[in-house]
RNA sequence: GGUUCGGUAGCUCAGCUGGAUAGAGCAUCAGCCUUCUAAGCUGAGGGUCAUUGGUUCGAAUCCAAUCCGAAUCACCA
């Protein structure tokens, strides 16, 4: 139980022995004692004003009094500023924390709580190359992932890959039109990137052909269905779906191709999925659900033969279901591919890493889903996050701005070796060695850059100015911990005893800090934020880096102090570690 | 037009289940390396929390209206 849970117990119990027989609960807020008063944990006294009816200084004084007496363990002195009731906790309680934890990697973690999750993140196109949107999304899914893990959970990490389709088609005729037999191989490129050139080919040609037909008179909506490069591609979507074996042939050709390269960046951010699912595989399913909802009467038909829902009742629009030729729409799939997920793993929730742009989708997903009254309906959560947008506005593909992954990955990693090599601190480290060093950094910068914002807001992201190594960073909580490392190499036969020092001010500041990272474990999953743990190990390493400063750990003032100053070294290195992880970044033992 | 989300320091963002004088980082300025790693530390300046009204002991936080921005409202996925 971590400290606010055990303050708010004993409040609640000094209060109902103090003035109430019966157990309704009086609601009260506990919060940090702001740095300017004297205390630890504070009490607000004024919703309890009303019910009590006392002054907030009466009531101040009896429960201060009251909890001291009562957990003497607990509570050391208290003082009492208009309607704040501060309290401080006692010296004993931090150090038996400390010693208790310091040395415990799994601090902060939960037991498993039965409870199954499924993540889905990822789901890229199989067109083009991923770009600093999918970074956002892999980074966060991951970290999500991880973080529900740690809280508890038993979680499946997903991944739909959309193998499929017209946009597939597109680069497909493309590279048929134009490569001229090129292979990634007979051109030396990354084999995403290599069909991703043939999907830009695709659109400068389409766009060439519309521009044409509209000088010839045509409208606009006319040129862009006659454009012959897309009828073309209109062709080749209906030999695919026919199974046509020349088309089945290069599709498989150049998807290889395409997971190759995806292979290579998801290896090069630290990505994988337990389970991989192919829309060329699903796209199918979910039609039986359409005759189950037409049974239930949920859905219904037009005279074209096409089937709806009809959501305007919840503020919605009709929806199409099924086309009038049968085949079926994203959303039938999804519902399909939502129902095969429940059905394969028996999960008991289904999280989609999905941009916010999708919004309205996913609430007609989950929508449909309840009015049908499958079991897992209320079990799909959608995790929406903003885009990323550049300081010009939104990266798009066919104008060429879109910040590429394995660009930026790559340049992230020159840039901490040019850091690395201008601080010359790594003289003595082996060419391996400095290779690992410069990943962990580069890439620790990048993922920390993406999460530490709310995922749900859109973030602009500058190429001009790269990304920082100083302030609220990854590089800094990872130098943080490998100054920490420095300290604790020097003492390796190092064992806690119990001390009989009591904390100055920035050691106390430490285990303060420390002390809250299982709450906020806790709170990033409930919120599926790995921001505010971002925060937390930001906020934990400056409060660390300052009693450093201040403060000698191996040259202690005794032997004691000295003690309980690597105990609280080696429960920060932890808990940054830990935390660290959980966010998907590696801390470095030197840097 | 409907729906949803957002607007906090020059920039990027915390804080939003109402609580004490609104916080970080970057940038700017001034200090700190002969002692555990200066990717660090200490300090200064910088704010009409979009606007207006309401709720209350108390509002950046809740409510309403307005202004600005974004997403979405496809027989594309």
């Amino acid at each position: 139980m971590n400290i606010v849970q055990l303050i708010r117990e004993a409040v609640a119990d000094s209060i109902k022995n103090l003035y109430l027989e019966s157990d309704n609960n009086l609601d009260f807020q506990i919060n940090q004692t702001k740095p300017e008063f004297e205390g630890d944990y504070t009490i607000v006294l004024f919703s309890l004003v009303k019910a009590l009816k006392k002054s907030p200084e009466m009531i101040g004084q009896e429960l201060g009094e009251a909890l001291i007496k009562k957990n003497p363990e607990l509570f050391d002195t208290f003082n009492i500023i208009k309607g704040f009731l501060n309290l401080t906790i006692t010296d004993a309680y931090w150090k038996s924390l400390l010693l208790k934890n310091h040395n415990d990697i799994c601090f902060g973690k939960q037991a498993m709580n039965g409870e199954k999750v499924m993540v889905e993140y990822s789901s890229p196109n199989t067109n083009k190359p991923l770009h600093l949107g999918h970074l956002r999304n892999n980074f966060l899914g991951w970290s999500v992932a991880e973080i529900l893990k740690a809280s508890g959970y038993e979680v499946l990490k997903s991944c739909i890959v959309n193998d499929r389709g017209i946009h597939i088609c597109k680069s497909m005729i493309a590279w048929q039109l134009y490569a001229d037999g090129a292979t990634p191989e007979s051109t030396h490129k990354k084999g995403d990137h290599f069909v991703g050139d043939y999907y830009v080919k695709f659109n400068d040609v389409y766009k060439a052909q519309i521009a044409e037909l509209i000088a010839s008179g045509s409208t606009e909506a006319d040129a862009e269905k006659q454009a012959p490069i897309m009828q073309k591609t209109q062709q080749m979507l209906q030999d695919w779906e026919a199974g046509v074996p020349d088309v089945m042939q290069l599709w498989q050709k150049m998807n290889g191709w395409v997971y190759e390269g995806f292979d290579v960046t998801y290896k090069s951010i630290g990505s994988n999925f337990d389970k991989t699912y192919y829309e060329s595989n699903t796209y199918l399913l979910g039609k039986d659900i359409v005759q189950e909802g037409l049974e239930k009467k949920v859905f219904y038909k037009k005279e074209d033969g096409s089937v709806w829902i009809d959501l305007t009742a919840d503020g919605l629009d009709e929806k199409l279901v099924l086309r009038k030729d049968g085949t079926s729409v994203y959303i039938t799939q999804d519902i399909g591919l939502a129902k095969q997920k429940y059905d394969e793993y028996k999960i008991d929730q289904s999280i989609y890493v999905i941009g916010d742009e999708q919004n309205y989708h996913m609430k007609v997903l989950k929508l449909i889903a309840q009015k049908l009254g499958l079991p897992y309906a209320d079990d799909i959560y959608h995790l929406s996050y903003g885009m990323v947008e550049l300081p010009t506005g939104k990266m798009k593909s066919r104008e060429g701005t879109v910040v590429d992954a394995d660009d930026i990955v790559a340049e992230m990693k020159a840039t901490a070796q040019q850091h690395t090599e201008t601080l010359g601190k790594v003289k003595d480290f082996e060419a391996n060695e400095l290779i690992d060093l410069y990943e962990t950094i580069g890439l620790g910068a990048m993922k920390f850059y993406l999460l530490r914002v709310d995922p749900k807001k859109k973030m602009i992201f500058n190429p001009e100015e790269s990304i920082d190594f100083h302030g609220f960073t990854g590089p800094f909580i990872q130098y943080t911990f490998a100054r920490i490392n420095s300290i604790l190499r020097k003492e390796p036969n190092f064992k806690a005893t119990p001390s009989n020092e009591t904390f100055l001010k920035l050691e106390k500041e430490v285990i303060y800090n420390l002390e809250q990272f299982g709450g906020i474990i806790m709170e990033s999953a409930k919120t599926l934020n790995p921001s505010v743990l971002a925060n937390y190990l930001f906020h934990l390493s400056k409060s660390f880096n300052s009693f450093y400063t201040e403060h000698s750990i191996g040259n202690a003032e005794s032997e004691d102090k000295k003690n309980l100053r690597i105990q609280l070294s080696m429960m920060t290195a932890n808990v940054l570690k830990n935390g660290m992880q959980l966010l998907g970044i590696n801390v470095p033992n030197r840097m």
